[in-house]
DNA sequence: AAAATTGTGTCAGAAAGTGTCAGAGACGGG
DNA sequence: CCCGTCTCTGACACTTTCTGACACAATTTT
């Protein structure tokens, strides 16, 4: 399981290192992605095989599955790591994360996501402020 | 069951040591994440193991539960003690519980927390002032 | 074909993290 | 009440990790 919050930063050629804490789990090649809420998403080769096997179970007739493929896909790129443990990212994938220079990388669960600094910032603090309400959302499935 | 208030300070390079008589129960590697009340939370890897088994269950198209997962898991770091009994503490939990050097572990049951002294303080005298109130509204659980 | 751009690799210094030591203070036993 | 032990703190040394900078090859543009 990824865990924690770490910052760091592209540097001129838009690469980033993978923080040394998150490199055991990860492995060293990997897919990244366009993720949900602005962020990017970093899925290992098994979970990132499981995805696509989800794809491939929704229904292409329905317009809703299909934006939610070439969401999914189009973005994806695969990445390994460099001797200095960083991933090139391409400028399609910064400008949807909003991301310029700074980043925070989380480990969120059973994957790892990229944010931009201050996009993480904000979100984070709106989570903070109602956070009340997204537990009692999650009633039911927290038991 | 952990009892007791510690006041600890951390050192130049955000270690705590953990108070000797919390080791028994804590062990040598656990988790600490972010608390409710602005505090940081300890928990055993028994009680971890059981939080992260309800943080799988939640369904990730979901946005309140996202949240959940990323506040979660984002502020999780696994942590063992060193030589001298001590964890180190990254900044970014640092910051959320408000802590620059002095703090206060506290046993609170099942678990045990890390407050920044001055709101421990100030949360301390705020429930002495009306624990009376807090007792009463507990009255249907409390039997 | 020369110049500019892009991608990739390597290096060195700075910063952060980790380990160890010694001393001050608290605590318990005699 | 004194002494020895344990616990915590501050200091130092070493290692790893991250950043910024430079160098080279491949590709594109002029």
């Amino acid at each position: 399981m990824f865990t924690g919050e770490y910052r760091h930063s592209l540097d001129a050629k838009n690469r980033l290192v993978i923080p040394s804490k998150l490199r055991a789990g990860l492995g060293d090649a990997f897919t990244v992605t366009k993720g949900l809420d602005g962020c990017l998403t970093i899925y290992t080769p098994k979970a990132w095989a499981k995805v696509q096997e989800q794809l491939e179970k929704l229904p292409s007739t329905k317009k809703s599955a299909r934006q939610y493929i070439r969401f999914m896909t189009s973005g994806a790129t695969d990445v390994s790591l460099d001797s200095m443990s960083r991933i090139p990212l391409p400028q399609s994938l910064l400008s949807y994360a909003g991301i310029t220079k700074n980043c925070v990388i989380i480990g969120a669960g059973d994957n790892v996501e990229i944010w931009d600094e201050a996009a993480w910032d904000k979100y984070n603090s709106d989570t903070a402020e109602n956070f009340d309400d997204v537990a009692e959302s999650l009633t039911e499935y927290l038991v």
